[in-house]
Parts: C-alpha cells; structure tokens; sequence
DNA sequence: CATTAATATCGTAATATTGCAATATTAAAA
DNA sequence: TTTTAATATTGCAATATTACGATATTAATG
C-alpha cells in the first residue's frame, strides 16, 4: 500500500526511522557532509554546491530539519544552516547500542 | 519525478544512502534490534515477532541484506539470519566523521 | 515604495515504496 | 513420493517520494 504502519511499532522505532530515512538520500548525506566540513555555518551557498534546483534543495533541508539533524537561524535575507548534533547523536547512540548487543552474542553465521 | 538522481552524486554517497535508506523504516529498524538482542541466531521467529505479513517481512528482510546489514545462511529448511557487522560499521563510520568535523567548527547557531 | 536576492511553498508528473493475497520454491519428515 | 513447514517471488492497489517550474514570501537595498 505504500503505507507504513506506523502504529504498529514503538515511538523510538518511528523516531529512528525518521532519521534514517532522512539520511536515506545521496542528496542529503552530500548537504550534511557539505555542513560537517564548512569551517563556519553555511548561508545560502548550499543551493550552488548542489546538482539540483533550488525548490529540490529546499526541499531537502526541510526534511533533514524536520529530523532533527541540521538547524536553521534567519540571518537577514538568507538562511544560516548547520548540523544540529542533538539529531546525530539519537542514531549514533542506536548503532552504538546495535554493535555492543551484537559483540555479546554467540554468532552462527 | 520521484526517482533520485543517482549519477550526480559520488559512489560513497549513494551507498551511505542505500544503507540509511534499508534502515529507515520502523519494522526495519526493529528486525536489527530483534537480531542483535537475541541470544543466538534467529532461525525463522522473525515474522511471528512483527506485526506484518510473512511475504512484507520477507521484503524488509531482502532490503536489509542488499545493504549489508544482516546476513542469512540457510539452515535446512529454515533461515538463519544475523547482523551484518560490516554494513553496520560503515554508517557508524560516517556519522562518527560527521560528528568529528562538526566539533572542530566554529559554530554560529 | 519598487527592486532585488534568498528561500519557501504549491502543483504536478514520474517513479518508488509498502503491504498483502496468491502462488512458487525448497528441504525435511512421514 | 506425498505432505508439511519455512521462506521467496509475483502481481497489484494504495500511498509516498523526488524533482522542478511557477509563484509566493521575506528582508535588505536603492
């Protein structure tokens, strides 16, 4: 159906899946890149550092936003992004938690 | 268009993708928790553990393999998936990357 | 106030994802 | 060899995502 049933898992299954999703896209891992390596917050050039149309890109930075994951402050006519390490640290915590469940487990395979 | 312009964007960027794609998906991201806290391989609990169809968890867990994050070794007439350890140090590569560029920034937001 | 520049929103076409019933496949067990 | 159990594949309907042109919004600047 192309529906998720989202009610069927937990708050934090749908939260981290959230996230992911949003790093879920080339696009969006090249802006949070792009952001992780700037030397001072980004206004305005992520448009022109990315191939696609400014509408796309907007797009984009709404749902890295809407994650979470990057944090954008009004700065006169432009728009000051940068990575919002409070989003970041939810999933690495997950895979954290991931790899050290894994380490204790007798493998088979 | 709702296809994603792969060839504009490097080989390493749309494998992060693909990798944070298979995850971002809630009953996903609950068949890597099911794996990783179960005391021994799991040899076929996993549909009776999600609130899904056999043939829908068939589906994430096809999605799952194909981004190198679990592994199944068939086992007579069951199959015996695992975490993929691989897959799983590739994205938490990249976010512990992200996370060490952001620091050394001179943040304005 | 009119213009300009930066970004967001809307509308829409093309394509992808999700979920499941029906069916196929596979290997052990009877 | 037939049956049974576990899993995969196919086909399809419902919905979501991606991309962009056109247009709106917003704030500085002339």
């Amino acid at each position: 159906m192309g529906i998720t049933k989202t009610e069927e898992f937990t708050e934090q299954q749908n939260k981290l899946a959230v996230i992911a999703k949003a790093i879920g896209h080339p696009a969006r891992i090249a802006i949070l890149q792009f952001l992780s390596t700037s030397q001072s917050c980004i206004c305005g050039d992520i448009v022109h550092v990315l191939p696609l149309a400014q509408p796309t890109v907007s797009q984009h930075l709404k749902e890295l936003k809407n994650a979470g994951l990057i944090k954008g402050t009004i700065e006169g006519k432009t728009i000051c992004y940068c990575i919002d390490t409070d989003g970041l640290s939810v999933i690495q915590n997950f895979f954290g938690e991931l790899m050290s469940n894994v380490s204790n487990i007798n493998k088979c395979c």
